[in-house]
DNA sequence: CTGAAAGCGCTTACAG
DNA sequence: CTGAAAGCGCTTACAG
């Protein structure tokens, strides 16, 4: 490694142009009061001129700071392990900027429990953080809780589903609208036109079935936009258990036997687990999600396609949008995630 | 932000502990001479126990030291743009941790010219670097290079294709043998069994040929394996101008009108154009790489898919690698970029 | 409104 | 082989 080039740059330098001390340039550009605006605007022009950037480990040495950083993201539950994927990303993040002064803490709540969403969030401001990630599932809980967040300077992003106009640093997750469109182009290689397809939402919680109605959605617009005829019967399931769901696909397939079935989120392995059950293997399987339950359908050719959106990068953009922001940086206020179609053949090289 | 809890580590609580100086403690943390035997032992215990870990930031600071890194690639040429996506990742890469002391300065080849390559490798060695990322594609040049890097004690990392024991940091780039096992199988979506495919490899320079070859194994070796009987002809094209190409493909064309056509690397465009030219609408078509060119056909629908191994992923993380690997920390040695498969529907979304 | 001094946790000469 | 001092580029009290 090689010295530093000798910057003359530096608050040192620019307190020497100005004929001030280095502690009314620190107040300059850490845009403290009490400096008088003839000095001022004097200093900022020699900042300028030198294109001054400031010294981030300095400053950081210096401050003794550390950046608090909460998350707070759904826990994972026996039903899906989805979860799991974004908490990695959220803590491979921490790791790679612990040694910067950073101090990520997560918190959990019950996705069949709005109630837990309220307590972590008051336990949140309670504590006191320089920036949030959130995973606003509820969305009342959620718009009320980011209000609070506003009140206490508290930047925040949004990760997995939107919100809008909560002036929130950013945006990352999937686009759910074209996510479902790219659902149906799909199955043009599946099934043929004219043909049915079985459209299937399942979830407890009616807070989070908007989340999947935008798929849905995106799921029949292609149809229409490509003039493509085809027989969409559609079931909601309010309930998670295998039992449950074995009984409604087996009445609907006796009543509209489809050859294709959508799952519109990681249930999809409990799709597959009745096709097995019930020996179906002409009918074509599509859902959502990276999940060892659904991979190993994948596998073994019960599903055809999975759909999914990085659930790990999410949770790593999140919190380095987050740290990126604190340290001033612009960050890009939208992060669609990809949407990657995974097959048996790729599944080994997906990287969440 | 909250000040740092009283961390009574850090070098000065070691120093006490073990009754020397600070000095002292620097010495063996940085495993400089002239420390007694016993002294070090003493120290690296305390160590142990504390779970000391530097203070990177002050490190950097005092040390006044910038991490050069240098990047070889090949330019972007007017024959494909490709390069421009990994240039861009280490640009990336590089901004953003240009604030913590580091400095990547890229250095470009022709493809076409061996003797350029060879040139900025002696430059780079010349000037000193403490990292190095290269985009080995002249198979022996690069074999000297890297053993003359190993001389000099620069650790390197490959990206886009491999090197067998290099003694890399790591290796950022496709599998390519998985990737024409893929490419395989997705012309399952595209043709039937007993049908015609034509694999066309594109190359210019022999010494790039063998990467081609390797996609081609991996095609063939799908269709073996599955035990499906399919027609598959090839045509090694050594030109890369459009009319060289048209001349052969219509050729071929006429000998053996495939069904779908397979070209091993980004030159597909050159294929769609073909297809275009002759209004050949019932012929499908696969390539590889998310490139302007390439989009245009796929968006119009001349091109059916295209597998894309995020080429700015590569660059960016290459450079994030040399980086952390001079931090000390530990980074995989083999990265293996997702095979991503590009439609009409999803490219608006694809992430390079 | 402004300045001078101490200190963040290290590294780097220099002295012995 | 070891120590004491200066300094990296900032921020933070404190004094005026």
């Amino acid at each position: 490694m090689k010295k530093q080039a000798e910057n003359s740059t530096g608050i040192r330098e620019i307190a020497k142009r100005a004929n001030v001390s280095i502690g009314t340039v620190d107040r300059v550009i850490n845009n403290r009061l009490g400096v008088s605006a003839k000095t001022k605007e004097k200093i900022q022009k020699i900042i300028e001129e030198l294109d001054y950037q400031p010294n981030i480990m300095a400053r950081m040495l210096a401050s003794k700071k550390v950046i608090k950083i909460a998350a707070l993201i759904p826990s994972v539950s026996n039903e899906t392990g989805y979860w799991n994927a974004p908490l990695k990303g959220i803590n491979q993040a921490a790791s790679e900027i612990r040694n910067f002064g950073v101090m990520v803490e997560h918190y959990f709540f019950d996705q069949n429990a709005k109630q837990t969403f309220i307590n972590q969030a008051d336990i949140i401001l309670k504590k006191g953080y320089d920036g949030l990630l959130l995973a606003p599932m509820f969305e009342k809980e959620s718009i009320n809780f980011l209000a609070r967040c506003r009140q206490h300077n508290i930047p925040f992003v949004l990760i997995n589903s939107d919100l809008a106009n909560q002036a929130n640093i950013a945006y990352i997750g999937p686009d759910l609208f074209q996510s479902g469109y790219l659902a149906a182009h799909l199955s043009k290689y599946l099934i043929s036109p004219s043909q049915r397809v079985l459209l299937v939402n399942i979830s407890r919680e009616i807070d989070l079935h908007h989340h999947l109605l935008k798929k849905e959605e995106g799921f029949r617009a292609y149809f229409e936009k490509e003039n493509i005829v085809v027989d969409i019967d559609k079931i909601d399931v309010n309930e998670t258990d295998y039992n449950s769901l074995q009984k409604i696909l087996k009445q609907q397939f006796e009543k509209n036997r489809p050859n294709l079935v959508f799952v519109t989120n990681s249930r999809v392995s409990s799709v597959a687990k009745f096709f097995n059950e019930y020996k179906i293997k002409d009918v074509k399987l599509m859902g959502y999600d990276f999940l060892e339950e659904n991979i190993t359908h994948l596998k073994n050719g019960t599903i055809d396609f999975l759909i999914c959106q990085k659930p790990q990068e999410q949770g790593y953009k999140g919190v380095m949008s987050i740290y990126q922001h604190l340290l001033q940086a612009t960050v890009e206020s939208v992060q669609y995630m990809p949407i990657d179609i995974i097959t048996k053949e790729n599944y080994i090289y997906y990287k969440n």
